[in-house]
RNA sequence: GGAGGCAUAGUCUAAUGGUAGGACGUCAGCUUUACACGCUGAAGGCCUGGGUUCGAUUCCCUGUGCCUCCACCA
């Protein structure tokens, strides 16, 4: 072992150690017990980038240390290649549209999109040391998830959990797609907020006049007492001659507009909630295209009808004010239109009946942190609707579903017809109700969540073979960000429940993000993303782990470039602590005295917290202990005993072997490469027989090693030393100058040896001194020479 | 509007019902046969107000500030 630690070519061929000796692979074969962990499938979309890398080391310590632990280790990865970002990179990359291509060509390009990134993840985390077993890999795309899903959708159909509902739905009309919540861009406009007098009780200020013929109630606040007659009137609507309900909800302010609030099917979120809530009537007044359907009006942009509509108020004397503001509208964020509300039938999953119940499984759980909880709760308590599962897009999973052209009975596939796409497939029977052999397919997809919700079931092969069902479901641990707490954990809990009726993991363990040096969040529009393969070829994939590892989990961390620096510092230091054993010690025997015995203890001590730590999910605290406890180790023990190597003493060279091992091993899951250059060289079948540091048992806590005297008698040496040491500095002195005599007044037993020998002492007396060690009852006399 | 988290030296951060630990930075000393990416020493800190307590940085309440998730924006 020589020079410098070069981390570059030590992570690179280290990786290829790994690979070769397949240290990962989840062994089919053995009886140990197994540790599966459900590990958040990363979105096919281009780039990694370090907040990425963030969350999935801290992981991957755990999962390291368990490893140690002699759990077999199921650790799989899935790509996500089934949604909106895969859609427009596969668009974008092959030049296609998937509407054009058909859904079986563009899976199939989707599929590919695996083949081509499967390696660039692949790499990248490989360097990050990402400890999964790639020969689990599986895509939320390919053939085997899209039966899974499938069949999912088609027992919760026979339960009778699935059903179909007209639902007003989040559309865009240019489009002519629904859209997601989260595609969805605030745009702020300057638009009119137009007061209209409908009698001379009743003015509603609005602004979207157009919506005039889709009211049907208008709200007030029930606190509102100069409006409380008005409850349960009935209201002439101008122009259009209808007469509509007045209805008291809380939902409305009174301090805003004219406290009075039209509602009409659909304006917004709130017109479908009371919709809901009210039961009201179903009044539209623009189509698919985002034309208007009202006679009179039809074919109008809304815009256009608006204009119109307030022209005709006018000319009638029903406009009161007309008040410009600056209103936000949501726009698509594909093509900037606006979005509007259309109904369309969609699919559901009932389960507001099983509130109880997922209460009940979120509290069985094991949280780490344990608060990330309350946002399960939160979620489950105040859930209103069902889970909507349908997406009108043309990507994604099909439901596995057709309707019977005749009598419109619900026709699904057959299993072993999975996976199936019903737009190109036909059924295999005939109408069960009423014996015609004409369908219509279903078009829509299954949202994301209903694919991703099965993991758990995914990986035991549940749909298929099953083989991994009695092995690894339930599974230990699931792994996720705090996002998607009330996505992809709760509908998880949701599928695993209803399929299984178990609890599909016994740990989660939810981490917070990376950001960007300055505390926020990495996003391509802010222009701050810090790449992952550049940052780990440039500081190490230790470094960037030991970053990871340096915040507690669930809390979100700022990228540094010091904790870059420190880490690499801790390399370089364990580096150079085995290059001075490899170039002293010939071997690990020798009989320890009473300083190494107190080291021993001393590590013994720090093992018990730092197994206690990990155990409990604290990666964070246990790199913390650990580190401290080498540095602990090198600026003292070994400054204790060098005197005795360089004399050619062998007495401690058992120790600095085992207790630096036992070092290497607690920080092992969060430092791999190093530690593991270090065992190779220095460890590996002298003291340890293991193939890798990884594979190797993680030391255990015996009482027996643990002298009381000799802590006892090791803490008053090095207390003796700190003195001596500050004394040292404070003449001005080098800490190896030579003294005439030190007189401790405390028992240090043959430590005094190691004291005289650190502090290059001519004579250790044992007697009072004139100087007292501050903390201690200890008393000393220094003469120098 | 609902929920959750955080507040500790110039910066990042740990633990804790009784003298708050570490890292970076700063200052000073030391070429000490693994390491100047080192060693030794020094200076420097608990957001406001109230409560519980013999004692609160820690527990409770309040305020303020910051962050996240969810909902909403006529």
């Amino acid at each position: 072992m020589l020079g410098k630690y070069d981390y570059k070519q030590a992570e690179k061929r280290i990786a290829e150690l790994w690979n070769k000796e397949k240290i990962y692979d989840f062994d089919e074969k053995s009886d140990k017990p197994v540790y599966a962990i459900d590990t958040p499938p990363p979105t096919i979309s281009g780039r990694l980038h370090i907040g990425h890398l963030f969350g999935l080391a801290q992981h991957d310590s755990m999962v390291r240390y368990k490893r140690m632990r002699g759990y077999n280790i199921f650790y799989p990865i899935g790509l996500d290649n089934n949604g909106l970002p895969t859609e427009i990179l596969v668009e974008k990359e092959h030049n296609v549209v998937a509407e054009k291509l058909g859904r079986e060509k563009f899976i199939e390009l989707v599929e590919k999109t695996k083949e081509k990134y499967e390696e660039e993840y692949k790499s990248v985390f490989h360097a990050l040391a990402l400890s999964v077993d790639w020969s689990l890999l599986y895509t939320t795309m390919s053939k085997d998830v899209r039966i899974a899903s499938q069949l999912s959708f088609m027992e919760l159909y026979k339960m009778g959990r699935a059903y179909r509902k007209e639902t007003p739905t989040l559309w865009c009309p240019k489009d002519r797609t629904a859209v997601s919540q989260m595609e969805l861009e605030d745009k702020s406009e300057n638009t009119k907020f137009v007061y209209i007098r409908f009698d001379k009780d009743v003015e509603i200020a609005t602004t979207r006049p157009e919506l005039l013929p889709a009211i049907v109630a208008i709200f007030v606040n029930p606190e509102d007492k100069k409006r409380e007659k008005l409850v349960g009137k009935m209201v002439e609507v101008p122009l259009f001659g209808n007469e509509v309900k007045v209805i008291a909800d809380q939902r409305v302010d009174p301090a805003k507009g004219t406290g009075m609030v039209m509602c009409c099917t659909f304006g917004d979120q709130t017109d479908i909630e009371w919709y809901k809530a009210y039961n009201l009537e179903l009044r539209m007044a623009i189509d698919d295209s985002g034309r208007m359907t009202v006679e009179g009006y039809k074919g109008m942009k809304p815009k256009e009808a608006r204009e119109k509509i307030v022209d005709e108020l006018r000319k009638g004397g029903y406009v009161l004010k007309e008040q410009e503001i600056e209103h936000d509208t949501k726009i698509h964020e594909r093509c900037k239109h606006e979005i509007e509300f259309i109904v369309k039938e969609q699919w559901y999953i009932r389960y507001l009946d099983l509130k109880d119940e997922l209460l009940r499984l979120g509290a069985q759980l094991k949280w780490h942190p344990e608060y990330m909880h309350h946002r399960y709760d939160n979620w489950v308590q105040n859930l209103q609707w069902d889970w909507g599962i349908s997406r009108q897009r043309f990507f994604g999973i099909p439901f596995p579903v057709w309707y019977c052209k005749s009598c419109g009975e619900v026709r699904l596939a057959e299993k072993e017809q999975l996976p199936v796409n019903p737009l190109v497939d036909k059924p295999k029977l005939k109408c069960e109700k009423c014996g015609s052999a004409e369908f219509v397919p279903e078009a829509d997809v299954l949202d994301t969540w209903a694919t991703s919700s099965l993991t758990p079931l995914i990986n035991a092969h549940w749909a298929t073979d099953g083989k991994y069902m009695d092995k690894i479901y339930p599974m230990s641990l699931r792994t996720q960000g705090h996002d998607i707490i009330t996505f992809w954990l709760f509908t998880t809990i949701v599928k695993s429940y209803l399929h299984t009726k178990k609890l599909p993991w016994a740990d989660v363990m939810i981490n917070g993000h990376g950001l960007d040096p300055h505390g926020k969040p990495m996003h391509k529009s802010l222009g701050n993303i810090i790449d992952a393969v550049g940052t780990l070829e440039k500081y190490g994939a230790d470094s960037v782990r030991y970053w990871a590892a340096s915040s507690n989990l669930g809390e979100e961390a700022s990228f540094q470039e010091k904790d870059m620096t420190s880490a690499q510092r801790l390399a370089n230091k364990l580096w150079n602590v085995a290059k001075f054993i490899d170039q002293n010690c010939k071997d690990f025997g020798g009989q320890p005295k009473e300083i190494d015995r107190w080291i021993t203890a001393r590590a013994l001590y720090v093992l018990k917290d730092v197994t206690a730590l990990f155990e409990d999910f604290n990666y964070a605290g246990a790199k913390r202990a650990a580190e401290e406890f080498f540095w602990f180790f090198s600026d003292n023990y070994l400054e204790f005993v060098k005197y005795r190597i360089y004399g050619k003493d062998t007495s401690a060279n058992f120790t600095l072997g085992h207790v630096f091992l036992l070092t290497l091993k607690m920080l092992a899951p969060v430092m791999p490469f190093v530690t593991e250059e270090i065992y190779q060289n220095l460890f590996r079948d002298k003291l340890d027989k293991a193939v890798s540091i990884h594979v190797s048992a993680w030391p255990t806590f015996d009482k027996k090693w643990v002298d009381e005297n000799s802590l006892k008698q090791g803490d008053a040496a090095q207390k003796v030393i700190e003195y001596v040491r500050q004394w040292k500095h404070n003449n001005k002195m080098a800490l190896n100058a030579e003294l005439a005599e030190l007189v401790v007044s405390a028992d240090l037993g043959d430590t005094a040896a190691d004291v005289a020998g650190a502090m290059n002492v001519k004579k250790m007396t044992k007697g009072q001194g004139s100087q007292k060690i501050p903390d201690t009852d200890i008393s000393v006399e220094i003469t120098g020479s």
